[in-house]
DNA sequence: TTATCTGCAAAGCATTTGCAGCACA
DNA sequence: TGTGCTGCAAATGCTTTGCAGATAA
């Protein structure tokens, strides 16, 4: 499923287009609007990337207390299918979710002892998908390339630990 | 004569220093060996790779019955430990493991409709690694690089379908 | 003898789903 | 009006652990 590229520079924007993209999924699957899931969809857009289930309900409960976790789940699905969000997989077996939408293809460094990330480019891998792909004959979707260690600060803490 | 680098060609000499190297590590945590983890690793260095724990236990099964999951289970966390497996993630949400010994570093392109893999080596990555751990002062330890997508026989299959 | 190992069963835990009532088209 | 949406609670499915008896040292 190729994703389409579009141009989003304000919160304006990019709302509205990301509305416009799941309102076509919507249609295309036959299903129906609800003022929940759009509600979903804003605190979405405007949260931080890597949210949990969970972490993103716990965002929107702030102001809407009773959209439950179901919603949110479904909804990130539904985001997931038609490339508003794509899952990251951070290794500590829960599901995260980053924003698809305008975003540079990256990848992500973790800490594996703060869990804490950070995103870096390297178009050397495209290259090698399509490298590998063509080589073994696979028609390539996507890849994913995490790199794990320690943070400076962890490392630093650890070093003073060890003495 | 002047080899010093273990060969582990042969079963034989790859079992012996499996063993090795595990009993080393029991050693260093204060446990005990068993008999019946003693044939976990034989089955699982005679295995194939990518192997899930209850695939493991399936196949020690067919010759010792009384086995059970937890001690493949907790086998496995030991070998993982003591770098004699290693756990890979298909992202289908089950844990799985291959040989650590004497392998080189690869990485694994897998058929996400049919569930097959294939490795490939990709040095580049290793040197990806180091760069970027470097720019943001991590210190590295390892990463994960997996591409998905159809595999030759799936991607004909859906072919025909779609006529 | 004492600490670890084992199998069983049960607990954990994130993810999914069935269902009855609500809401959108 | 009917079909999809929601929240709740329960089901799933893999992983992990408590415990009593078996086993290694």
């Amino acid at each position: 499923m190729a994703k389409k590229r579009v141009d989003v520079r304000s919160g304006e924007d990019l709302l509205a287009t990301a509305q416009k993209i799941l309102d076509e999924h919507l249609l295309q699957l036959r299903l129906k609007r609800s003022s929940r899931r759009d509600i979903v969809l804003r605190v979405f857009l405007a949260a931080g990337d890597h949210l949990t289930t969970q972490e993103l309900l716990d965002l929107v409960s702030k102001k809407h207390p009773t959209i439950g976790y179901t919603t949110v789940y479904r909804a990130l699905r539904l985001f997931t299918q038609c490339g508003l969000a794509t899952e990251v997989e951070f290794s500590d077996g829960v599901a995260r979710f980053e924003h698809g939408l305008n975003r540079r293809t990256h990848h992500h460094m973790i800490c594996t002892t703060c869990g804490d990330s950070v995103e870096f480019f390297s178009p050397e891998i495209e290259v090698i998908e399509h490298r590998i792909g063509k080589r073994f004959h696979y028609q390539t979707a996507t890849h994913r390339f995490q790199i794990y260690g320690t943070c400076e600060e962890c490392e630093k803490k650890r070093r003073v630990q060890k003495k």
